[in-house]
DNA sequence: TTATCTCGGATATTTTCTATCCGAGTTCAT
DNA sequence: ATGAACTCGGATAGAAAATATCCGAGATAA
């Protein structure tokens, strides 16, 4: 059970995203994450799709939010890339076999089914109340307030 | 994100397991599963290397628990197949790039992995709070009390 | 002692994930 | 208005992992 490499990179381009107001192309994400490019395009197409990020296209184009950081939960993140359906899959083994159960008499989800859901949404709730703006306020202290002042820097001066 | 399929049927013959005192060859418990044989038979390795099932060899060999089900969480069992590695992974994006931290500065975790590491031990402890005989108790209440009953009846009478 | 039954690790096949490239569309400068 | 440059988007190869299988090593019972 491992997650896809591109939900750290698609976490780090919200929070970086969410210190512009520009639209900021793939490929200068890419550069300044250090992750290969066109892969790195490749998620953020996904969260376009999401309607987590909004895409511009032309000269001055680029990726932003489309929402305030603070109503971009994580956990809509990570589904954005890595799916969204649930990592255990039942596939009714007890109504397999010599002493399998008829499908009519398996309305409720197999018991097995039922915990692994329970582990999984207390996974998801832990991910859906944190916001990209509680992740960018955390690395920001993590750095004694430089990190953000320095994103938000790099973003407008510096030229490729 | 997705767990391996031999997680389902490790759980499963581990409940079953729990209603036999005598030892139970691979091939039964795929018999009664309705699973592939040889592949399940790996899965069951897999449990016995993580020492949560003893193999017994010989004409009247199989597999059996190690301990009392009550005292194997779903946890262990989930770990022994799917591997006990967090699902995420950080790559340490903060240390990359242009505006790369250097690593003596990054004593503690970044905080997005500091997040997934949270998350991650909520499921962690739900499924740790479930013991392999709760697992048995639940599906046995979902069929009325006739499940168990039947799998003793059927581990101990059918030949193949 | 022999034959039969068991597990265990090493071996193919399929699927998924990773990574990349080139075309379609839009904006800005001329 | 025109052209050029820059953007995203989906379709295309390559690599890694999971899935499924087989046959040999070992032990027990007859």
């Amino acid at each position: 059970m491992k997650m896809s490499s591109g939900v750290e990179w698609a976490l780090h381009s919200c929070v970086t995203l969410s210190q512009s107001r520009e639209p900021v192309p793939a490929a200068r994400l890419a550069e300044l994450h250090g992750t290969p490019p066109a892969y790195t395009a490749k998620q953020l197409q996904a969260l376009s799709r999401a309607g987590i990020v909004h895409s511009t296209m032309g000269q001055v184009g680029g990726y932003s939010l489309t929402r305030p950081a603070s109503e971009i939960s994580a956990l809509e993140v990570v589904q954005a890339i890595d799916g969204d359906e649930p990592a255990y899959r039942c596939t009714e083994i007890r109504q397999r076999g010599p002493l399998g159960i008829p499908a009519e008499r398996c309305s409720r989800p197999c018991a097995i089914a039922r915990a692994m859901t329970a582990a999984q949404d207390a996974w998801s709730r832990a991910l859906a109340q944190l916001s990209i703006a509680d992740l960018a306020a955390d690395i920001d202290a993590d750095s004694d307030g430089t990190a953000m002042p320095d994103i938000r820097r790099w973003l407008t001066t510096t030229r490729s």
